[in-house]
DNA sequence: ATGCCTATGCGACATAGA
C-alpha cells in the first residue's frame, strides 16, 4: 500500500498537476494540505473520474485538507481534539484498508515570537496528545502531512539564513523530538539517515534553481507500520512542473 | 535589513504562507 502526502497550496490552482501526479504515481492514499476551499469546493467528480474517494475538511481561504483513497475510507476523526474554539481546519484521520491515516497541517507558526507560534507549539502537543491514542491501538497507523518543521541542519539549505524561523527554532525542534521520542518512525530517514531531502522549496529568491530548499513534509510510522516498511521517496520533479505547489508529495510504501 | 513569489477573497489591496 502507497501512502503519500502532498502539500497542494490551493486545489483550485493545483488541479491538474494533481491529477497529473495521480495518474503518474497511482498512490493508493493521497494525504493533502492547504486545499484553500471549503468542503463543497473541493473538485470531487474530477477525483471520482481519477479512480479516487475523498474525504474533506474544508476551509475558505486558506488550510484545509483531505484523505484521496483508492479504497473507500472510514472517518475516524476531524479535527484535533483538545481547543474547542479552534476553528482551523489542519487535521482529518481515516481507517483505509485497515491502516489509519492521518494527514497533518501543523500551524507554520510566523513570526516568531508572536500568538501564532504559541498556537504551534499548543497544536504540536495536540498532536503528540492523539499520536499517543492511536499508538495504544496497537494499529499500522501513518500520520502524513506538512508538519512545518525542519527537524535538523540537514533539513534545510542554510540554518544561519533561517535562524529566525518558526520552523527552526529550538521550541519547534524539541517539540518535534517528543513526537518522534515517542516510538514513531520518520519514513524518509528511515530510508536516507542523513543528508539533504528536501521538501519545499520557496517561490522566491531562485529557491528551486539553487535548491534551497526545506524538509517540512513528513510521514511518521507506528511500530506495526514500520514493520511493513518497504521504502519511502519523494518526489522531487514535481517541482518543475508548469504552476507547481511550492511542496512536492512525499510517500512511503507499505508491503500488504 | 528587506523583499523577492503565489493563492485566495468580494478584491481594485490584504492576508497567509515558510
Amino acid at each position: 500500500m502507497k501512502i503519500a502526502t502532498f502539500n497542494v497550496n490551493g486545489i483550485g490552482a493545483r488541479l491538474p498537476r494533481l491529477l497529473d501526479w495521480l495518474a503518474e504515481t497511482q498512490p493508493d492514499v493521497a494525504c493533502l494540505q492547504e486545499i484553500k476551499t471549503v468542503d463543497d469546493g473541493f473538485p470531487v467528480d474530477a477525483i471520482t473520474a481519477a479512480g479516487y474517494h475523498a474525504l474533506v475538511h474544508g476551509q475558505k481561504g486558506f488550510n484545509g485538507v483531505a484523505i484521496l483513497s483508492k479504497l473507500p475510507a472510514t472517518e475516524t476523526q476531524r479535527g484535533l481534539p483538545g481547543e474547542p474554539e479552534d476553528d482551523h481546519a489542519r487535521y482529518l484521520e481515516a481507517d483505509v484498508g485497515g491502516v489509519i491515516v492521518g494527514t497533518i497541517y501543523l500551524p507554520n507558526g510566523n513570526p516568531q515570537p508572536g500568538p501564532k507560534f504559541d498556537y504551534k507549539l499548543r497544536w504540536f502537543d495536540r498532536l503528540r496528545a492523539r499520536a499517543a491514542t492511536l499508538w495504544a491501538t496497537e494499529r499500522a497507523v501513518v500520520l502524513a502531512g506538512d508538519y512545518n518543521v525542519c527537524p535538523t541542519p540537514d533539513d534545510l539549505f542554510n540554518e544561519a539564513a533561517m535562524a529566525g524561523d518558526a520552523l527552526v527554532q529550538p521550541e519547534t525542534r524539541a517539540a518535534w523530538r517528543r513526537l518522534t521520542g515517542d516510538g514513531w518512525r520518520d519514513a524518509i530517514r528511515a530510508v536516507q539517515p542523513s543528508g539533504a531531502a528536501y521538501t519545499f522549496w520557496d517561490y522566491q529568491a531562485g529557491a528551486w534553481p539553487r535548491d534551497h530548499g526545506l524538509r517540512i513534509d513528513h510521514l511518521l510510522l507506528s511500530p506495526a507500520a514500520a514493520d511493513r516498511l518497504a521504502t519511502a521517496g519523494i518526489d522531487r520533479t514535481v517541482r518543475a512542473g508548469e504552476r507547481a505547489s511550492d511542496h512536492v508529495p512525499v510517500w512511503v510504501e507499505l508491503r500488504g
